[in-house]
DNA sequence: CTGAAAGCGCTTACAG
DNA sequence: CTGAAAGCGCTTACAG
């Protein structure tokens, strides 16, 4: 019944094409008609509108591509009704063959082996942002998750990129970039610190923003202040918001102690299992900068399991402003990373290489903020 | 400094090139250098590896595609060898046009004008596994937000792609596709409820979730059940939960009260305004099932505002088991979907499709499971 | 087992 | 303002 239904859907629409299709096959000679299907179901072409127009191939290409100085205003006009009334479409396979560009972007994502993507709600809203400024610039997306180093070159190669933007790989990455792998791709390195002039850099002022939390936190009277976030030791965006934190420390004359410094997971169950741990080994903390809401989050309700509530006893400050900041009781403060403009400058920067304009000197650094809500509080007293 | 560096790359990298390109100049006679210039990068092609090898592009092209039957070991081996030592990596522009096959799947997301995509945290993971089963078949995926209508047809066309999957669209929009829209493209539409014979169908048992639910809160001995939920006067995921909502109620004898099912968005902020209300003007209501987590947890933070407790006076019932569910407190009970089902059997009909087996005459229902956390208990007494 | 020819649907770089 | 030719890098459908 219901393949009844789709074949004759198939059958009406295949009925306008069907006298143009015959006439095709006698001039042309035979060839196995299921070899063409494809094409003839899809298969309006510059060719067709050229015909139809009683024009060149040229002529409707320029038409088609706004190149108006090239063609008479009238003769415009009767093909655009054309390529509109025929549902004309053009093939970006074939324009991505013969011009120089593809008009496509990629977006890569570390894959780990066989698992699936996992994009975290901060990244999510980027990809969003991304591809709307894409979009309106007429650039289409594509998501390829990478699970060995050579498929960011093959990546960029297949489909012949114009652009990509990499999307939370570890510096190490980035650096052992070369320009064979990159070819002259536009290539946008996301929230990197890497070094590597094949790459352009957009990132959040990490440094700063650890900062601007510890600040808050050693202004309310905090002293035993710990940190917790994922392989600090690395370079990269965590390194810097650790940095940001011993350099407050620093300055308030607070010796740094590593056993108040905890490599931990950006996950809910980390945090939470964290949050224990610190209440039963370090019961003189009175705050924790972490790195990341999720982990904040989860160390809040490890802290209260082990008897210790926020931010009466500890004072917690997450990092992202995720959604779920506002959806917790107490609502968690965070530092807040500005994403809109983070897609925003990735576009920017690319499209200005594509222009063939030089590399900036500078990578692009974007503001944060602390946005202070409830889970940090002055110490508790004695 | 950071441009000399760059160009030093640039330099080293064109070292192998330059002398291959300087003979193809005195050769081929003087084009405009630049013209090519993209292509001399990124440059190794069929042809190249055909030549040093020795043989004819057919050749290299069918070991590269793996017709091992036609070509023999020894020269197998020997176009293997350099198609890895010279980095070849086919183009997928050319093979798209000339082939019948793209190997190009369209991830095609509703998207509201300038705005950029509200991918939801569901829809995240759906993407993330959809993306990982194409890779793992050597197909890519191409992000589309679509906010015109004609949009859905001009990303199939252009960029020929064999198969899409149409996230978060209205059953409407489903309905309106024709034939000419569609093309042979293996089109599969996700959630949707549309009997639009073009679309393959994957969704889950919403109106089961939705018994689930309510068996369970009606086991629990509440009466007074409220629905919450956006839309649900349309047809779609959210008008199923809502008749599987009306059949619990009367095959429990307990009259459907119109009051009683509030439109509400799918958010925090509107799941919070419905909770005062709900509490102000339904003080009797002991129960309420919502059709998304985020509602729901935005309903309970409401609701205690006006000072109801969850699940001491309200139980309340979520959907979708988001990672939020459990970062709340109490953490929610709510209705999970088989999202790792959703999106295996939606590449596994898709691939069906493109093989050319028969359009399956069922949609594919995914089973739904109720998770019992905190947030659902029995009403209160008296 | 191997290859020469035609063609996919466009754009580029010209010539008129 | 318009168009004929060559070519982008592949695959298809043959013929040997």
């Amino acid at each position: 019944m219901v393949n009844a239904l789709h074949m004759l859907g198939l059958a009406l629409y295949l009925g306008r094409k069907l006298s143009s299709w015959m006439s095709h096959l006698s001039t042309a000679g035979y060839r196995h008609p299921l070899a063409r299907w494809k094409g003839a179901l899809l298969g309006v072409t510059l060719k067709d509108i050229a015909a139809e127009a009683g024009v060149s191939l040229m002529t409707v290409s320029n038409v088609v591509n706004g190149k108006q100085a090239r063609v008479s205003a009238a003769t415009r006009e009767r093909i655009m009704r054309l390529v509109k009334e025929r549902g004309y479409v053009p093939s970006a396979s074939a324009r991505s063959l013969a011009a120089r560009s593809s008009r496509l972007v990629g977006l890569l994502v570390p894959a780990v082996g066989e698992s699936s993507l996992t994009i975290d709600p901060h990244t999510v809203e980027v990809v969003g942002m991304l591809e709307r400024e894409l979009r309106r610039l007429d650039y289409h997306l594509m998501l390829r998750g990478i699970s060995r180093r050579g498929e960011i070159t093959e990546a960029l190669r297949s489909w012949n990129l114009d652009g990509a933007v990499l999307l939370g790989f570890n510096d190490v990455v980035i650096d052992r970039l070369t320009a064979a792998d990159v070819g002259d791709v536009a290539l946008v390195a996301m929230d990197s610190y890497s070094e590597n002039p094949l790459a352009l850099e957009v990132r959040s002022d990490d440094f700063g923003g650890a900062e601007l939390a510890m600040r808050h936190l050693v202004g309310l009277g905090h002293e035993r202040i710990a940190f917790a976030g994922p392989a600090f030791s690395d370079t990269g965006v965590v390194r810097q918001r650790f940095e940001g934190y011993r350099k407050v420390l620093a300055g308030q004359g607070i010796a740094f102690d590593p056993a108040l410094a905890s490599e931990v997971e950006t996950t809910h169950a980390a945090g939470l299992e964290y949050g224990r741990r610190l209440a039963a080994e370090h019961p003189e903390v009175t705050a924790v900068f972490t790195t990341a809401d999720i982990l904040a989050i989860g160390l809040i309700e490890g802290l209260a399991a082990a008897g210790r509530s926020v931010p009466g006893d500890v004072s917690v400050v997450g990092y992202d402003n995720a959604d779920l900041a506002v959806y917790v009781t107490p609502k968690l403060t965070t530092v807040a990373q500005d994403l809109p403009g983070k897609a925003a400058e990735a576009v920017r920067l690319m499209m200005d290489r594509l222009a063939g304009k030089d590399r900036p000197e500078q990578a692009v650094s974007l503001d944060v903020a602390l946005i202070e809500r409830g889970t940090a509080g002055p110490p508790p007293v004695g």
